[in-house]
DNA sequence: AATAATATTGTTATAATATAACAATGCGTT
DNA sequence: AACGCATTGTTATATTATAACAATATTATT
C-alpha cells in the first residue's frame, strides 16, 4: 500500500515558500513570475503545487479575489472549514479563527437532506485603516 | 439628482430571463450561447449585465463555480448576505433561505476592528440523491 | 426645448485564469 | 527487477473576464 503523501515534492515546496513570503494572498501568475528563478516556467506547475497545498490545507483559495493565501490557521489540518475576512478598499485578507463561528457552522443543519462536510465563508467590509479614512 | 435604476435594461431583461429559466448556475459564456438568438453577441453585454444583476441582487455568482444564478430568496433585496448549499457530486445549488443562520452571520463580530457589511457562504457536501448512491 | 449628467449599448481586441494531453522521471512497495 | 503512483516538464489550448473607444438612450436640470 502507497501511504499518502506525509512530505511536501520540490516544486510544492517552492511555491508554499513563496505564498508563506507574501502573507498577503498572491495570484498565480504573480507566483509563477516569483519562481520562475527556482525553475519553474509554466502555469501548469504552479497550479499543480496549489492543486495539492490547498487539499492539504496548507494553502487557502480565496475564491472572490482568484488568489492562494498561506493557512495562519494551526486547526485547518485539512481546509474543509474556511473563513475570512476581507477589505474591499484595501485588499488585506486575514483568516478568521474563532471556534465559536468554527462550530456553528460545521454543525449547521438544514431540512434539506444535505449532508454538509465543508464550508468557506467570506466577509467583506472595511478594515480598522480603511475605515479611518 | 439621478435617482437609483429602478427598472432592468433591455440586455439585463434578456441575461436575467435566461438565469431564471435555468434554476440552477449557468456559466457566463453558456449564458453568451443562450442569448445570441435575442442580439447579445459579445461576452461584455453578458457580464455587463450579470454585474449590474448581481449588484440589484437579482442574480448571485457562485464564486466556487464561477457561475451566476438567479436569487430564489425575497430577503436578497441587495445581495450582502448570500448562503449557498452545493453538492460536489451532481453540482446542485440551493440558496439557502435560513433566518437563524443570516441573522448569526450578519451580527459576526470578532476582535479584529472590522466592520463586516457582508457576506457569502458556500456549504458544499453531497446531496439527498447522490448521498444514496 | 436645450443642456448636462448618467446609464446603456455595440464592437474589437486582449488580459487573466485555468486545464488538456502526452511523455518522462522519481520513488516506495512487492 | 517490476509495478503502481505521484511528480515533473512541456506545448498548446480552453475558459473566464476586462480594456478601450464610440455611439446612443435616458433622466435631470436649466
Ligand atoms: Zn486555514
Ligand atoms: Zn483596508
Ligand atoms: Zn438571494
Ligand atoms: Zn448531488
Amino acid at each position: 500500500m502507497v501511504q499518502k503523501q506525509e512530505y511536501l515534492s520540490k516544486n510544492q515546496k517552492i511555491v508554499l515558500d513563496d505564498v508563506e513570503k507574501a502573507n498577503q494572498p498572491l495570484k498565480a501568475y504573480s507566483i509563477l513570475y516569483n519562481v520562475q528563478k527556482k525553475g519553474l516556467k509554466a502555469p501548469l506547475q504552479v497550479y499543480r503545487a496549489l492543486d495539492k497545498l490547498v487539499e492539504i490545507g496548507k494553502i487557502h483559495k480565496i475564491e472572490s479575489r482568484n488568489a492562494f493565501v498561506a493557512c495562519k490557521n494551526s486547526n485547518c489540518v485539512v481546509s474543509n472549514a474556511t473563513a475570512f475576512s476581507i477589505c474591499e478598499s484595501c485588499e488585506k485578507v486575514t483568516e478568521i479563527n474563532n471556534s465559536k463561528l468554527s462550530k456553528y457552522l460545521s454543525n449547521f443543519e438544514d431540512n434539506s437532506g444535505m449532508k454538509y462536510s465543508k464550508y468557506n465563508l467570506e466577509f467583506f467590509g472595511l478594515c480598522k485603516k480603511c475605515k479611518n479614512k
